[in-house]
This record gives structure tokens, sequence and C-alpha cells, in this order.
DNA sequence: GCCAACGTTGGC
DNA sequence: GCCAACGTTGGC
């Protein structure tokens, strides 16, 4: 089968919650509690070796704090049914779930947030959901060429694969 | 803490 | 099927 580009995305987290960081301390983590459609479609079109900027919301601040790579495709997120969950989904039917999640893994830590100001002043980013108005999307697709501003305006490099 | 913008819910 | 009300997100 002939291997295909890895797709770029963007995740976002409140620090506060779950922050890069964290994602480096655990090493893997289920990205679940996503409950928007939209966001969950973004989802289960992950593939394993995609890239994931990760940005930190409500924080201070805001803005993209690393790189992460998809290192397993969707799958069931578990706590729509667990009842005890804030995350918990009651009209969510077992037999064909609504929610999934996919794992991620740390693969980049930028050395200072890049923050969501300094992403506007990028041209690539000009039309996004990060940056345009009354935008709360939580997952979305970024271009090659976002995705490689970003880098470039953060000072890092990908080592290629 | 404020508030604009959005998605979802539920009455009709 | 419409749409008002509500809850949530997330920047500031």
């Amino acid at each position: 089968m002939m291997a295909t580009v890895p797709a770029h995305w963007l995740l976002k987290s409140e620090p506060d919650v779950f922050g890069y960081a964290d994602l480096v301390r655990v090493g893997t983590e289920p990205w679940n509690g996503v409950r928007n459609y939209l966001a969950r479609n973004h989802l289960r079109a992950m593939k394993v070796g995609d890239r994931a900027l990760f940005y930190h919301s409500n924080a201070k601040p805001t803005g993209i704090a690393g790189v992460a790579k998809i290192v397993r495709a969707a799958y069931t997120d578990d706590l729509q049914f667990d009842s005890e969950s804030v995350y918990h989904d009651s009209r969510s039917d077992p037999q064909e779930p609504r929610w999934s999640m996919v794992d991620v893994a740390p693969l980049l830590a930028f050395p200072e947030v890049l923050t969501l100001a300094q992403v506007r002043e990028l041209p690539e980013w000009e039309s996004s959901p990060l940056t345009q108005k009354g935008t709360r999307l939580s997952v979305f697709p970024v271009t090659p060429l976002q995705f490689r501003a970003a880098l470039k305006a953060a000072g890092v490099k990908l080592a290629r694969k």
C-alpha cells in the first residue's frame, strides 16, 4: 500500500485541564470528551502519523504550545457511556456510539508558546477557524502551509521521517 | 468577570 | 420545521 502524506490538524485544550506539558508527562493520551459533531468528524478523519498543533485555549498566553502526533486512529470514546463522567451522553447508542477519540503523543515542544497574536500575524492563517471571530471549533484541519508557517514562526523544525 | 458567538434543545 | 431560550466556548 502506498504511504499517504500525513495530514495536519489543530487540537485545542485548556492547559489548566490538560496542557502540552501533561502530554509530555503521560506520553500518550486519549483525546476524549469531544462533543461536537464537526470536531468529531475531524477526529474520525485522522490517521496514524498525522500531526496536530497543540493549542492552549483559556490560557496565559493562549497559543500553540507544540506538535503532537496521532498514534491511534478514531475509536469509541468510552466516557460517553460512563454515567459518572461529565462527558456522559445518555442518548448515545452502544451499538453505534456517537463520539470518538484518537490517541495522541508529543512530538515536538515549542520553545515558547506561539501566541494567538503571533499566529494572527501570519498571512497563511488569515482564513482558519482559529483566527475567525466567533469560531469555537476545537478540532480542525490545518493546511501544510499553515503548519509550516507556524513551525517557522516558532523557530522549530521537525526531523524528516 | 464580561460578553459575543455559536450549537443544541424543546415548545409549538 | 421554525425559532427562542439556554448553555458553552473562549478571547479579552
